[in-house]
RNA sequence: GGUUCGGUAGCUCAGCUGGAUAGAGCGUCAUCCUUCUAAGAUGAGGGCCAUUGGUUCGAAUCCAAUCCGAAUCACCA
């Protein structure tokens, strides 16, 4: 059992002992004590002392009697300043700690073990992927290696949006201005080639419609008329009906943006067990419908397009199926949600989508539990905030984004030449240079990423460099190289003797000793960036640990066996923490 | 207008199930490589925690109102 949750239980069978008081351990609270006090935890005791109805001191007194003496081996010492109860916990405690964790062992797998599937990156085929792409990648596959360290079974899937009318935009605009380009032809990877043509349309549209109004029409209408938007619709019912010229531009063009997406799918580390396609998808939920008019959760109106009525739950009404009897995004989704079940029979299904279907997914999940779907409570919507430019939003229409083949290739570029300008890795062949150039570019852009609350927003300045200083990427990938540096010349067969310890090592024991509440955190709150907070902490105490200690030449070799077994186990728990992020750890850099 | 999310140091962010003097990183200034990797460490400076009121022994944290910003409320996806 982990040590807070025996104080607070201990405290609870304590305080009913000594008082016939009965409080829940969940009640009792327990913190690391402040550093300028003297103790290793804190119970605070003001949240009883009224129940009590015994002033703090007094009540410090006793709990801290009874628990010295309920847990004799563990609490050395206490003292009570104001209302709170300082322990310090016994060397012997942390020494047997450091001494039975096991490197291959850091995280004891969770009870009650999902199957859990985790759709995540969802591009369209019309434009290459950009910086907010590879904070849902980067999200994605974080939380699913998250989940997977609890010991869940996961299920990486895709859903590609590779019809409508944003690909016939680029349809359109390659049908009228390419004459005959390929990718092959103008030397360009697949779905950058395509996204200039989506770009092109919105140029060419613009214009029209400029023109339109010059010639007297109202803006409104001139925007319906474009010529060019004429064409996409045109394109979009041809499609639709099947017609051979059309889809076989489409398949055409699909298959230069996926042979540019692998690339990059390949060189950010993205995978997944199953992609499903909404050419394949989007009819599906039809039935749904059916059974839902049958069920009464849906009603059809006079002009026979069908709604749910969702004003008793505080939310709008929504349309399900249109008048002419065709399915909207929300019936497809319902659809595939199904069919994903009826496929993997998951217990949960995250969506790693953008914040700005929250509204979305709360209908989604709602009509899924009113449809009375097997899945339906186990949705979550792992919504994540707008990456923006400081000029504003990035829009692949307009041109204006951070592309992710070149942000990707920059990182990478700026390692190597951080890399060479240090020199420490001239031992290296070109093919480990190479790998470590992209450990070190990835490891810092992931990071970067990672860090912050997936729900917030965040601002990226392209005219800044994302740092390698400080609370990074690299800053963890160096500690842990320094380790596996040091641990490379002291060899890591270790044997525990009993041994004081030093404040900080005792400090690194306890931070060790949280990683798989961690874990659990991140996993709960679908955050990836409390492990990156972890990691951070962690990796900062080994190098004031590493300043101030050596641990080759320690004072002795009980000190130098103790501090290795330290070493190797921050090691692994960088290494198992940064992996659950997506990032690897170089031995050496 | 309704709903949701956000506002903490010059900048980027932690902390938010109420607890001790609000923490990091970047940037600025200073110190430390003849001893395990200086992508490091140590220190200094920097704060009406948006505003106002409330609850409480105690509020950055909870509640209410206000101000500012964003998303959403499509027979788009």
């Amino acid at each position: 059992m982990n040590l807070i949750t025996l104080l607070k239980q201990t405290t609870s069978t304590s305080l009913d002992s000594l008082y016939q008081v009965k409080i829940q351990p969940d009640q009792v609270l327990v913190n690391a004590t402040k550093p300028e006090f003297e103790g290793d935890y804190t119970i605070v005791l003001f949240a009883f002392v009224k129940q009590l109805g015994k002033n703090p001191e007094q009540v410090g007194n006793d709990l801290g009697n009874a628990m010295q003496k309920a847990l004799p081996s563990i609490i050395t010492k206490f003292n009570i300043v104001k209302g709170f109860l300082n322990f310090t916990i016994s060397n012997d405690y942390w020494l047997e700690f450091i001494k039975n964790l096991s490197p291959n062992e850091l995280m004891p797998a969770i009870k009650h073990k999902r199957k859990i599937m985790v759709e995540y990156s969802s591009p369209n085929t019309n434009k290459p992927l950009h910086l907010g792409h590879l904070r849902n990648n980067f999200l994605g596959w974080s939380i699913a290696e998250i989940l997977k360290l609890q010991g869940n079974e996961v299920v990486k899937t895709c859903i590609v949006n590779d019809r409508g009318i944003h690909i016939c935009k680029s349809m359109i605009a390659w049908h009228l201005f390419a004459s005959g380009a390929t990718p092959e032809s103008s030397h360009k990877k697949g779905d950058h080639f395509v996204g200039d043509y989506y770009v092109k349309y919105n140029d060419a549209y613009k214009a029209q419609v400029a023109e339109l109004v010059a010639g007297g029409m109202m803006q409104e209408t001139a925007e319906k008329e474009a010529p060019i938007l004429k064409g996409a619709q045109e394109m979009l019912l041809k499609w639709e009906q099947g017609d051979a010229a059309t889809l076989d531009l489409w398949k055409k063009m699909n298959a230069w943006v996926y042979e540019g997406f692998e690339v990059t799918y390949k060189k950010i580390g993205s995978d997944f067990f199953k992609t499903y396609y909404e050419s394949n998808t989007y009819l599906l939920g039809k039935e749904l419908v059916e059974e839902g008019l049958t069920k009464k959760v849906f009603y059809q109106k006079e002009d026979s397009s069908v709604w749910i009525d969702l004003t008793p739950d505080g939310l709008d009404e929504k349309i399900v199926r249109r008048k002419d009897g065709t399915s909207v995004y929300m019936t497809q989704d319902i659809g595939l949600a199904q069919l994903k079940q009826k496929e993997f029979n998951t217990d949960a299904s995250i969506y790693v989508v953008g914040d700005e279907q929250n509204y979305h997914f709360k209908v989604l999940k709602l009509i899924c539990q009113k449809l009375k779907q097997p899945a339906a409570d186990g949705i979550y919507h792992l919504s994540y905030g707008m990456v923006e430019l400081p000029t504003g939003k990035m829009k692949s229409r307009e041109g204006t984004v951070v592309d992710a083949d070149d942000l990707v290739d920059e990182m990478i570029n700026i390692s190597k030449e951080k890399t060479e300008a240090l020199g420490k890795v001239s031992d290296f062949t070109k093919e480990q240079l190479t790998e470590l150039y992209n450990t070190i570019g990835l490891g810092a852009l992931k990071f970067f990423l990672l860090r912050v609350d997936p729900k917030k927003k965040m601002i990226f300045n392209p005219e800044e460099s994302i740092d390698f200083h400080g609370f990074t990427g690299p800053f963890i990938q160096y500690t842990h190289a320094r380790i596996k540096s040091i641990l490379r010349k002291t060899g890591t067969a270790v044997s525990i003797t009993p041994n004081e310890l030093l404040p900080l090592e005792k400090q690194l024991a306890i931070e060790l000793s949280t990683f798989p509440e961690v874990v659990n955190e991140a996993a709960d709150n679908l955050d990836p960036s409390k492990l990156a907070i972890y990691t951070f902490n962690l990796a900062k105490l080994f190098n004031t640990f590493y300043a101030e200690h050596s641990i080759s030449n320690a004072e002795s070799e009980v000190k130098k066996q103790l501090r290795i077994q330290l070493g190797i186990l921050t090691a692994a728990t960088l290494q198992k923490a940064m992996s659950a992020l997506g990032i690897a750890v170089p031995e050496q850099m």
